[in-house]
RNA sequence: GGCCAGUUAGCUCAGUUGGUAGAGCAGCGGACUGAAAAUCCGCGUGUCCGUGGUUCGAUUCCGCGACUGGCCA
């Protein structure tokens, strides 16, 4: 049925033939012939993905109790250790319903990376399975999501010396000025980025300085380590986005009283912190960090931590509407349902299933 | 009670020497390859407090009213 709906991509090949005259074979001869399962099928691994405030951590547990999983966090801010409160860290007690992996691995003083994170959650996702175990990767660092499920390309990784060498230029002359040079360098990169976009200028002229090959060129070398599984992915997504702000709303009031403003304290006495570092660029640590200077009080803190937390939710539901458009077997579900525990539960039931008996 | 100032977008405000208006923030939409909770792009969403007058035309000028703030009682 979905097939004979939505015929937008298939169609686009044979315009004008392809509604009233099926080719004969492809989709009927395949429903005809029994399917041979593949010789070593994949062992699965649920995705649960979602915006902030979500409930996604609650919905984990869920599953947790239910399955033999170990949950691999797929989350940007959760690697950091010490940076508990304001990145709503699940706690002790949550962590010991099942093993929790990739949580507290680096410094604040220290960065992650997406091409990191695609090489610890392989590694993670063989070991579980061996195991014998479930592997759960929950989490709302959609980039991770999208560098897991369709892999990376052979680049070279951040090179510390060479980004200072670039800011400094920036900062003498600018990041337009930049952009020209990466003009030169490599027109067609160049052509792609806005002059003031710069963060990606300058990892442009850092891989085409390292590489001395176009951008393009570099990006079709494809990283080759297939994924060791198949990828179950559930995905939670507000019916009604003013509810999930009154949630974020609501969260970030928790914190606060929970003591985040504290927590930031603390981290900057007890670490080489500067505001450019990517554990102080989360949400409501960077509005921290200005407020421990003394920009605005306490309620100019709260608006702009609200703010940025809803801003990221947004940012967390584009991604994810990509991904229903390029993922035919996502599932979502309303995390504003009631039931979400139970939902997720039968959820993820219902794909371990029908993944065990492909018919 | 009197005097003064103000009332324009969700918020803070600018502006129109009279031709129905625009910034920042918020919001909405989008992009995204080793920083991604990052970075960047696009979009103005409006009884210009109400009412009467002057005028071809009033958000703008004048009168009255309402509300807010300040000063004086």
């Amino acid at each position: 049925m979905k097939v004979s709906t939505s015929p937008t991509h298939r169609n686009s090949d044979t315009p004008g033939k392809g509604a009233d005259n099926p080719p004969p074979g492809i989709l009927s001869g395949f429903r005809a012939l029994p399917t041979p399962s593949p010789p070593h099928p994949l062992p699965p691994a649920l995705l649960l993905l979602g915006p902030t405030a979500s409930g996604k951590t609650a919905c984990a547990l869920a599953l947790a109790a239910e399955l033999p999983v170990e949950i691999i966090s797929v989350d940007s801010a959760l690697v950091f250790r010490d940076m508990d409160i304001g990145t709503a860290k699940p706690d002790a007690a949550e962590r010991a319903a099942c093993p929790h992996h990739l949580i507290d691995i680096v410094s604040p003083e220290e960065a992650y990376s997406a091409a990191r994170f695609r090489a610890d959650a392989i590694d993670l996702i063989g070991a579980i399975t061996a195991r014998g175990r479930i592997p759960l990767l929950v989490g709302g660092t959609m980039l991770y999501f999208k560098a897991l499920r369709d892999g990376l390309s052979d680049l070279p990784q951040a090179d510390a010396a060479l980004r200072r060498a670039i800011d400094e230029d920036a900062a003498r002359h600018g990041w337009p000025a930049l952009h020209a040079e990466l003009t030169r360098l490599d027109p067609a990169a160049a052509a792609r980025l806005d002059p003031s976009d710069a963060q990606r200028i300058q990892r442009a002229l850092e891989i085409v300085r390292l590489t001395g090959r176009p951008l393009a060129e570099s990006y079709a070398r494809r990283e080759d380590n297939a994924l060791p599984c198949r990828l179950l992915p559930i995905a939670l997504a507000p019916s009604n986005r003013g509810v999930l702000h009154e949630r974020i709303a609501d969260r970030f009031d928790k914190m606060l009283n929970a003591g985040f403003i504290e927590e930031v304290r603390s981290l900057r006495n007890r670490y080489r912190l500067d505001p450019t570092m990517p554990s102080m660029r989360c949400v409501g640590y960077r509005q921290a960090w200005d407020y421990l200077d003394g920009v605005g009080d306490l309620a100019d803190l709260r608006f702009k931590g609200i703010a940025a937390t809803r801003q990221l939710a947004k940012r967390q539901l584009t991604w994810q509407r990509q991904f229903r458009e390029t993922w035919p077997e996502l599932v979502e579900i309303d995390c504003l349902d009631e039931n979400l525990a139970a939902t997720s539960r039968t959820t993820a039931l219902r794909l371990l299933e029908h993944c065990r008996s492909p018919a």
